[in-house]
DNA sequence: GCAGGCTAATTGTCTGACAATTTATTTTCA
DNA sequence: TGAAAATAAATTGTCAGACAATTAGCCTGC
């Protein structure tokens, strides 16, 4: 747990690296309290604000939790899954927006790994997972739901999907690939008649994980999508012939 | 942008989710730079530390870059995939090792997005990636190597893998899955012969990719997964026997 | 023309203080 | 004695102002 004076980043960088390693290390386990801000400003031999710059580095990192009062401080905060679901949406949307990420790598991506959850979903999923397909494909047939509710429940659906595998770290690494690709979907206008093929097809794969046969869902998640795939493509065709004029 | 001063929140993370919401959003697009700490500390009614905390949980998350000096200040930061990487891997390893969550649904969860990439991997592979698996082949048979360093080697041999797919988007999602499980893998102590039972699937499923067999480097990897949660499974029970005792 | 220094802007850090919140303790009163 | 209320203590949250460090641009002197 030492700094170094002459490293070129910040004092703040440094000592929320230092408590970082703690906590992976298993050194500090969860619940465990911190010292005070001022037994750490103390420790590191720097001032509360730049303690307290630290503590917010990793506070934003869902690491630790602060508490008011006698009793509190900083605790090392078990990451729920929760947690971790937002950071790893937030990024990997992020992350797609701003490195021009083609529509085509972002959707082979989400597929691929739909599709491999596919006969654990067929396999495992419970009533809930159904219902919730359901709801989401009846929400998705009103025909005055705009296109970003649409996508919305595109989104649910597919969540659904994933859960229904009844693997949380699947269904956690996957959060990423499904609702990062939301924005990209969201520069689609769906016609009747699209929307019309999506809901077929969402129906298809619901059928199938109904009857837990994997091999139709995964058909059905294969022409889903080739078709999602094609109504990408002539949005970047049609983004690209505006652009030309 | 304003503030609600009812909110249970600290000021700061209010402030942090107003920028992060503007940056995710699009109004703040990349190199943006964001006014100064002082400007901000007027316009949100703070003062200059609270701005500072706020900016402080933006860094930590890759959002904002700051610079020093005139024509300093913070900067909307283009998140790269290899922060992107980091940053899934530190969560994903901590939500495993906090959360009690057993070897077997982590093994399933990274084997089966593995076998989501090895067709892609079979059909895209280049020689780079060949000799990538080729050395961390080489690696693994070495004898005097620590059980930690096998790991270590282990997984790089699998992020190998998972780039031969060519898709960065997977690539990204398959970090934290992979190199997330990598502590669980870190409890088994591997004998000499479950070292070559290892490393001789590891060359099947090379020489599957080499070979752009997709069949055939997805048979090695079920068996692989299999193999994985044997060990597994017979630490764990040993692990469960020693604490019985 | 250019090298060096000067200036201004900005982030990084420090000091000290006070407010708000929560728990533990003590006091007071029935 | 018992319980409720007041008090104290510890801790985080916020503020104000100051100075140091760094960097870009300008400007002067040669």
């Amino acid at each position: 747990m030492k700094l170094d004076p002459d490293s070129p980043k910040d004092l703040s960088a440094q000592i929320a690296a230092a408590i970082r390693d703690e906590i992976v290390s298993g050194k500090l386990i969860v619940d465990a309290r911190l010292p005070s801000e001022s037994e750490l400003a103390e420790h590191f031999a720097v001032s509360r604000p730049t303690v307290r710059e630290a503590l917010k580095r990793l506070a934003a990192q869902s690491l630790i939790r602060t508490q008011r009062g006698a009793t509190g401080g900083a605790f090392v905060n078990r990451l729920s899954f929760e947690q971790a679901y937002g950071q790893q949406i937030t990024t990997s949307t992020l992350l797609l927006s701003m490195n021009e990420v083609s529509f085509d790598v972002a959707c082979e991506a989400r597929f691929t790994l739909e599709r491999a959850c596919a006969p654990l979903a067929a396999a495992r999923r419970g009533a809930v997972h159904l219902d919730r397909m359901a709801f989401e494909i009846a929400r998705q047939s009103q025909p005055t739901l705009s296109d970003e509710d649409f996508c919305a429940s595109d989104v649910a659906f597919h969540r659904a999907l994933v859960d229904a595998a009844c693997n949380p770290v699947l269904s956690y690494q996957l959060a990423g690939a499904v609702e990062g690709m939301q924005p990209l979907m969201n520069m689609i206008t769906f016609t009747a008649r699209s929307r019309g093929a999506i809901i077929a097809l969402h129906a298809r794969i619901m059928a199938a994980i109904t009857a837990r046969n994997a091999t139709a869902a995964d058909a059905a998640l294969i022409e889903l999508a080739d078709y999602t795939l094609t109504l990408g493509r002539d949005v970047m065709a049609a983004r690209a012939a505006r652009a030309a004029d």
